[in-house]
DNA sequence: GAAATGATCGTCT
DNA sequence: GACGATCATTTCA
């Protein structure tokens, strides 16, 4: 299942359940990210390094990285050994563990808020470098298929994937259930500041 | 409402 | 030394 590309892998993971340290989710937006060489959107893309170590390895696999200075953010490992394509775990709708979700998500005004966005969703499953590299197929973090594939859902352009050639409209590569409140939406890469004058 | 901004640090240049 | 696959809060209309 996850010896394929990532791109063919997400929309197969919509409706998946997704349960860790007590909380489980219903995924209902993910997006794909292409190997080394082959998307400049892609960590992956520069060749192996430090930090995405974990994407070069063995399908399957949790990648965990840190961003921003503050928020964690969860991949599922996809394509061949060393291909090091990957689907980032965007949404989900909370369907297990509510109280759990909501006490590590105080500042979440409704239930969709909670794992709406992609840290956001590792923060209600209490997700973090530590769990890099887990096996999603055996372990404390547990990936399910759904019975049957998603057979309705969205395609469109990435988010937050800014730089030259490297925009989210150049791979359509997110993948969502239309009609879910829990899917975070196009929000346009904000800069980071404007440099003063 | 929308938009700007601060938080905060590992990784790569 | 810059900046990011982001979020929460504040500011402005």
């Amino acid at each position: 299942m996850f010896e394929a590309h990532a791109r063919d892998v997400a929309p197969r993971l919509l409706g998946a359940r997704l349960t860790a340290n007590g909380v489980t989710l219903r995924l209902t937006e993910v997006e794909a990210y292409g190997g080394s060489g082959e998307d400049p959107g892609s960590h992956a893309f520069r060749g192996r390094g430090r930090r995405n170590a974990t994407m070069f390895g063995p399908p399957g696999r949790l990648y965990v990285y840190f961003t921003y200075g503050m928020h964690w953010c969860a991949n599922v490992v996809c394509g061949p050994e060393g291909e090091a394509s990957a689907v980032l775990l965007r949404a989900g709708e909370v369907v297990d563990g509510l109280a759990e979700a909501r006490g590590r998500r105080p500042s979440a005004r409704n239930d969709a808020e909670l794992a709406r966005g992609p840290a956001r969703l590792t923060r209600a499953l209490a997700i973090t470098g530590a769990d890099d590299g887990a096996d999603l197929g055996a372990g404390p973090i547990r990936l399910e298929l759904p019975e049957r594939p998603a057979i309705a859902f969205a395609t469109g352009p990435r988010t937050g994937v800014s730089g030259p050639g490297g925009d989210g409209a150049a791979f359509p590569w997110r993948f969502w259930l239309p009609g879910e409140p829990t899917v975070s939406g196009y929000r346009p890469h904000t800069p980071r500041r404007r440099p003063a004058y």
